[in-house]
DNA sequence: CCATATTTGCAACTCAGTTGCATCAACAGG
DNA sequence: CCTGTTGATGCAACTGAGTTGCAAATATGG
């Protein structure tokens, strides 16, 4: 799908609202969310959610398969323009939970200013 | 307020409908919605994002003063009851970013079982 | 070519959160 | 005691993300 293509294309994930603006084929709001839905099944990509809660879209970068990310990066939130960037090269650090908690995935959000907003 | 006491008689983060569900003097969603954001700019209480993007609130553990908060722990989202619990124990790890991105505050979602649930 | 399965679109809904406006309570000064 | 201003509260209506049901369209396969 285009979608794919949309992702890779963009520095920041994007949300369903801005991937609708950007694909040429015209398709409804409902179709976007459901192929971005297979793609998550399918380990093609993942979702994060930025500061006001709203999900935006990235590809995954390898290592993720069917139904299991290794969704092992951080992501970045830019307070002053709302960019949301994976950061594939920081990987989460394990951290020690108090007792009777147990791990399976954990995730790590910087939020600070970007590049582009300097 | 009685939220506060709410808050800090919960041992997980509650949504706006969780607290409303538990005051006695009936208030309004909205004026709930409007006193858990007074006492956030106040630094009394902080907000964090559940798996679905849902709000949740709870007590601040001091050292968070007027608009500026010192939210250094880590939080715990079970996957099965869905609850956020705030790990005051674990603080947030400092990680290197990538050239060009100035940090100014970081989060950690660690999400799994909590001790309830096993 | 027809029958079945998958994809798409549309409408309507839910749910969290926000906003505008009217009302009510509190308190200050005359 | 009355009035005028201020801040909290309630209500209704809205927004925006996401979901669901159903019908129409488009593949797929015998």
């Amino acid at each position: 799908m285009e979608l794919i293509g949309l992702l890779h294309a963009s520095d920041r994930a994007l949300t369903q609202q801005e991937l609708e603006a950007r694909t040429t084929v015209a398709a409804d709001r409902v179709s976007i969310f459901r192929s971005l839905d297979a793609f998550e099944q399918a380990g093609l990509v993942h979702r994060v959610l930025d500061a006001g809660g709203t999900g935006r879209y990235a590809p995954c970068t390898g290592g993720c398969a069917q139904g299991a990310h290794v969704d092992a990066h951080a992501h970045f939130h830019c307070v002053r323009c709302e960019g949301v960037f994976c950061l594939a090269t920081v990987t989460v650090p394990k951290v020690e939970l108090p007792r009777g908690f147990r791990s399976q995935r954990s995730h790590l959000d910087v939020e600070g200013i970007c590049k582009a907003c300097r």
